[in-house]
DNA sequence: TGGAATTATACTCAATTTGAGTATAAATAA
DNA sequence: TTATTTATACTCAAATTGAGTATAATTCCA
């Protein structure tokens, strides 16, 4: 096995933090605040240095606690990024490969500059209201052009957007956000110098700095895909909630609404609750408020929370 | 933010690819064949030069064609390795990162060296003639030994192990391993010096070099738990198959035993597979050959193969 | 003060899916 | 020709899911 020479380029190793958490109604995830206004938002990251950190995840925690200084539950390993062209590299600099993160928390920061509302960045992916009008306006229009001449792409296209009568996927995030990124709609693609991009962005939605929007949609698909089959929404949730506050911050993450009897149904008979015998105050009739039974966990990890989609909230009247 | 300065040792990335696949009613692993008799086994793998290789999955193909040249179907990233610690690495020299990849195809060697059953390095994860005796005799009462000084890795167990009557999750094969490796009862662990290990290892199984049985329980694990959502399962098939042989092959995988009359009912229903009007030719009743609908692939994406559990193979009879 | 509005919770019911069979058919082996 | 082997069809009860209706306990506000 041959190891690297003296002479090749050295390799970075960037660990970057997608930290998200809930408030209300809102999906949020931590930028850094050291940006001038002019600037992109980006994610919490800094190098991963064997000598100082036995582990990745201890890297990642010193630079979120350098950087946001947040508290965090649950932290999983996302994907290793490397490709050539998709961190603005400079010749002759170490080739920088990105390990991304997902760390969830229960402290948002209300409406602070740092806590941004993950929508922002994918504005395409809140179908809390019906399906977003952008896209068949903007985005379907601008990447069937593309397709034209990318016939290669158009299963994943179809799969990934739902076209044709299949079905959209929440978890699909990545996929969708990566087909914008190739067919040049978004504003990295023209920051990464790839030939087909438009100086100014087709597609609505803010940009980041870097690869961190790409980590960023990884992260918000392994949410939601997890959020079906392991009971990771309970970090989310602060120690008491009622069930209104439960299946809110379940629809926030997907991006769907959910049928309220089901819901309770699914969560009430899953074993993850118990119940305080307090109660919530607040405009119609008080709710009981639950907390999370922390033994569950280990003794039911299959048992997540499999949901079944309601009406939007357009349509509740 | 920092850039690693000249000082510092370099970091290397090691590609290693696990690659899979069924012959009958064996599930293989494809190791190189450059080893002496007297060394243990080791998957193809190779460093990732940024300079030759622009992406990752471009760099693993080099090796994997070079080093085994077996052709690749679906090809997936796993995870990324970086602990100090797990990969045998001698001072002044760079820190070797490893990102793991699981690689499938069709076209296993038989009875080669080069193909080996994966039942060999994780004896305990073939359920398919009932629960392995060694579990209860061997691995049972040295991990209680050893959980009874952790007792915060005990929930941990319980979980991957099904103890304490939850049920044995086929997914959860790292999870296993590294408890294993942790407790000091297998060969890797003496092998990377930790203080608890075992000269001679406590529990059965072929060891593998640097962190390749790691990576190997990883790819099983991501294998098992694909199998219940994605069609991938016919990347491990010939063109044309029984339904019969399908099942066998997902057992092999799973490393249980399915219920004949309801695995041909999910399969029949889910669509993916068109009959070729061809008969098999065997001992009983000639069962007839399906081949797989590759178009189904992307119109169908969700509906996977979820199986349920059948007798195991002594209780047939 | 007394509906109206709002929110929570209980219960129903048909359609579908799952788990575990029994029954029967089509070949080979002795 | 009969047993053995393997494949396939069909049944049936239990559990789960999807989509409601019904009712209870509050606050809002005229």
């Amino acid at each position: 096995m041959q190891h690297s020479k003296p002479g090749e380029p050295q390799i970075l190793i960037d660990l970057s933090t997608a930290i998200s958490g809930t408030d209300g109604g809102t999906f949020q995830c931590r930028l850094v605040e050291d940006d001038t206004e002019t600037k992109t938002g980006r994610l919490p990251f800094g190098p991963f240095v064997p000598d100082q950190h036995r582990t990745m995840e201890i890297g990642l925690r010193q630079w979120v606690g350098e950087q946001v200084g947040v508290g965090l539950g649950h932290v999983e390993q996302l994907y290793t990024f490397a490709d050539r062209g998709r961190q603005h590299t400079t010749p002759g600099a170490p080739h920088v490969v990105s390990v991304g993160y997902l760390a969830l928390t229960n402290q948002t920061g209300g409406q602070t500059r740092a806590w941004r509302d993950i929508y922002n960045f994918f504005p395409w992916e809140d179908w809390r209201d019906g399906e977003p009008s952008m896209l068949a306006d903007i985005i379907y229009p601008a990447l069937d052009s593309w397709l034209a001449r990318h016939a290669e792409r158009r299963a994943s296209a179809r799969l990934a957007f739902g076209r044709d009568g299949l079905p959209w996927g929440e978890e699909y995030v990545l996929e969708r956000y990566e087909l914008l990124y190739e067919a040049g709609l978004v504003a990295e693609a023209f920051a990464d110098g790839r030939e087909n991009a438009m100086p100014t962005p087709v597609v609505p939605g803010e940009a980041l700095q870097l690869d961190h929007r790409r980590i960023l949609a990884t992260a918000v698909g392994r949410l939601r895909a997890k959020l079906k089959y392991r009971p990771v929404i309970f970090d989310l949730m602060p120690q008491t909630f009622t069930l209104t506050q439960l299946q809110h911050t379940a629809e926030t993450v997907l991006g769907v609404t959910l049928h309220k009897q089901n819901f309770r149904r699914l969560v009430e008979k899953s074993g993850f609750l118990e119940a305080t015998g307090k109660m919530s105050k607040a405009r119609g009739r008080p709710a009981e408020l639950f907390k999370f039974r922390h033994q569950e966990r280990s003794e039911r990890p299959l048992a997540g929370l499999r949901v079944s989609s309601g009406r939007t909230r357009s349509s509740e009247a």
